[in-house]
DNA sequence: CGTGGCTTTGACCACTTGGTCAAATACGAA
DNA sequence: TTCGTATTTGACCAAGTGGTCAAAGCCACG
């Protein structure tokens, strides 16, 4: 593996630098975000944030990486064996629940993309359009099978993508619309009843 | 009302500038945006670009000002005459046509939403908030006669926002994983089922 | 202790940024 | 044609930017 011996110093300094530099990445974009903020958020001097990534590129880089690996364990984890619509149902609460729990990296990600995703274009095109693929085989499957309504694979998935990760990306304004905070309950419960009336089979095709 | 006689060179660059400022707000968010960027891009000197605006923030405030005038003509025209389910459809079809026609101002606005809506928050909990409202009342009231199934107003107006704008906003993504870029036909068949799906009521009350 | 490597910093740099200003130029009505 | 106004520009500026570097401090281990 990438072996990285770390004194207990620097796992601390990198540790939060990451931390620092999530925050103003998410909130400003690459661009938008500048290496004294990261610095003072992270209670380092800017040449010793230096000491620790080469650039300000690096951290943006390190960052990205660490979502994409994370990003995409709900999906993966869709597994054919179980019930389909459970199945689709379990992916999308487990998504909003990332939404809930790891707002900033959703923002991070959306950031990246509206930019016209320059750091992982290739990702989207290669890792994420094969899996993608591949559980859309799954769905297609079950479809056939009359286990869940028919519906497009890719458009069910990226209506998952959408109707949750909004709620992160663009939690100012349904707060704001709300009057409050607290969107989690009902939104999960919106979203069950949405695919699940899309998913559950109709009778008539046996 | 706001009178502004202009010349006819006024308002050939008054436009060149907003739509150059449009591009690359869109695109970098406030911060990431240049100045020069902009007025390369209009094809004017940066100091004559700002003898038409006073500043760069001028130039962001007048697009955002433009844009939140006509964003919400589409649910605001969304009246209590008519076919309950065919009203909502007509107007998640049109926010769809709209991240078809106006992807830069999907953007736009999902940038300044991303960083905490810092020129427009008043708008948000203001205007939107109470039009949203309004909306709503008119939803619980088709849900309470029967002619569509019982919904949370405000979340199917988000999942609405969700479901389009992400076409939009996350267009990089969603071409990179399709392979292609022509998504709206699809995405608005899957994007009527999916409605149509949670909206129709059931039979059984009356 | 001492010493060699890990860590931190102040000073500095070239470049970009938003914005200013006075002077020059183009334009349109009389 | 002329003249006042609208428009344009080159030169400039202070502040902020990402990044460098040599020197200093610190810390664990022999």
């Amino acid at each position: 593996m990438t072996e990285k011996p770390q004194t207990r110093i620097q796992a601390k300094n990198r540790a939060a630098i990451l931390a620092a530099g999530l925050d103003a990445f998410s909130q400003f974009g690459f661009r938008g975000t500048t290496l004294d903020q990261i610095a003072e958020a992270a209670g380092l001097s800017k040449p010793n944030l230096l000491y620790y990534f080469p650039s300000k590129d690096a951290i943006y880089t390190a960052l990205l990486e660490r979502l994409l690996d994370t990003w995409l364990d709900p999906l993966i984890a869709m597994k054919s064996d179980g019930d389909p619509v459970e199945e689709i149902l379990a992916y999308a609460m487990h998504k909003l629940e990332m939404s809930r729990d790891y707002p900033r990296e959703s923002r991070l990600f959306a950031n990246e993309i509206l930019q016209g995703a320059p750091h992982i274009a290739g990702h989207l095109s290669g890792d994420l359009r094969a899996l993608v693929d591949e559980k859309a085989v799954i769905i297609r499957g079950w479809s056939a099978a009359g286990k869940i309504a028919d519906v497009d694979p890719h458009h069910l998935i990226f209506s998952i993508w959408a109707l949750t990760q909004h709620y992160a990306d663009f939690d100012v304004q349904v707060s704001a619309v709300l009057g409050h905070d607290h969107w989690f309950e009902d939104a999960g419960a919106h979203l069950d009843q949405m695919l699940r009336a899309r998913l559950t089979p109709t009778q008539s095709a046996d």
